[in-house]
DNA sequence: GCAATCGTACTCGGATAGTTGCTGTCCGAGTATTTGAGG
DNA sequence: CCTCAAATACTCGGACAGCAACTATCCGAGTACGATTGC
């Protein structure tokens, strides 16, 4: 998985904590992440709804949706995309007794077990928001808000 | 996920359907796989115990374990190695009020979210074996095992 | 003094190289079988 | 006919290229602010 799904999770909890836009470079700043590389992922959210932009001087990135409706399954499929990890290329097809035509994904005994772990680590990430994140933090450390909010301003 | 664990998934079942050992040539032929990339992931199967390899005329690879007890958690691990998708750079460390000596892997609480979401997968991976899996396909269709024996001899 | 206008600085956005890991291939080490000769 | 040994063919195993995707960077389009000039 990219590591930069690691970078947006953790704007997205910073961006929750300010009101305003923020520009990437200062994003990145808080980590010392490459600024230009962070934009591109942040970019990739907001193709997907999940933040949005604002171009100009005093502009930057905010949430676009409520923190409680953006899951952490949002912001993965943002950036790796729908497709599942474990890809089903149908080689039952080319076997003995298999139709090349057909399309084993859904008759495939090991390719529907493999789609059901998917669907349960999918699940376990749609059932988590980033407004879970936040308060878990906020109770873990509650100064990291104050902490994150001077660091972007 | 590295398209070879589809690969060296259905060998494994087909494994299971055979006694002696089969060259990675005739398991390749099957599917019409690169027979020598498909020796490739086998050799990982052998590293880890999953697989028996032969060499010399009338070798090949043949199941180490019983198919039982090979999970296919077992296999992917095999293959795509045991750390998890998602990689916790411990970038709060670099944050503010981080210590750049700790590793937060056990403390972010994204990185815990991922995890969890990770151990669900595996947990349903741990949960179903090659023998799951070749059963589910022999009451599907019946004529399968006879069919892969007779392209494996 | 006030307003309109021009210039400036700052931001995102997409286009452009570098690097790692997956994909695919090839040849050598080792072994069971086969074949031949010798007893 | 039986035994032994050498040749042979077949297998795995690791070392060697090719390619796609992730990583990283740079520059241009567009915008809001501020300075400047004219009224």
């Amino acid at each position: 998985m990219s590591e930069g799904v690691e970078w947006a999770l953790h704007s997205c909890v910073n961006l929750a904590w300010v009101g305003g836009p923020v520009p990437a470079a200062r994003l990145a700043g808080v980590y010392d992440l490459p600024p230009a590389y962070l934009n591109k992922q942040l970019q990739a959210l907001v193709r997907a709804g999940i933040l949005a932009s604002v171009p100009g001087p005093r502009g930057g990135f905010r949430l676009e949706r409520d923190p409680a409706e953006i899951s952490l399954l949002d912001v993965v499929v943002a950036l790796e995309g729908p497709q599942d990890a474990f890809r089903c290329t149908s080689i039952l097809g080319r076997g003995p007794g298999g139709d090349p035509t057909v399309d084993y994904r859904d008759h495939c005994a090991i390719s529907l077990s493999m789609r059901r772990a998917e669907l349960a680590w999918r699940r376990e990430l749609a059932a988590r928001t980033v407004a879970d994140v936040r308060r878990d933090v906020e109770r873990t450390s509650p100064d990291a808000p104050q902490r994150v909010r001077t660091a972007l301003t």
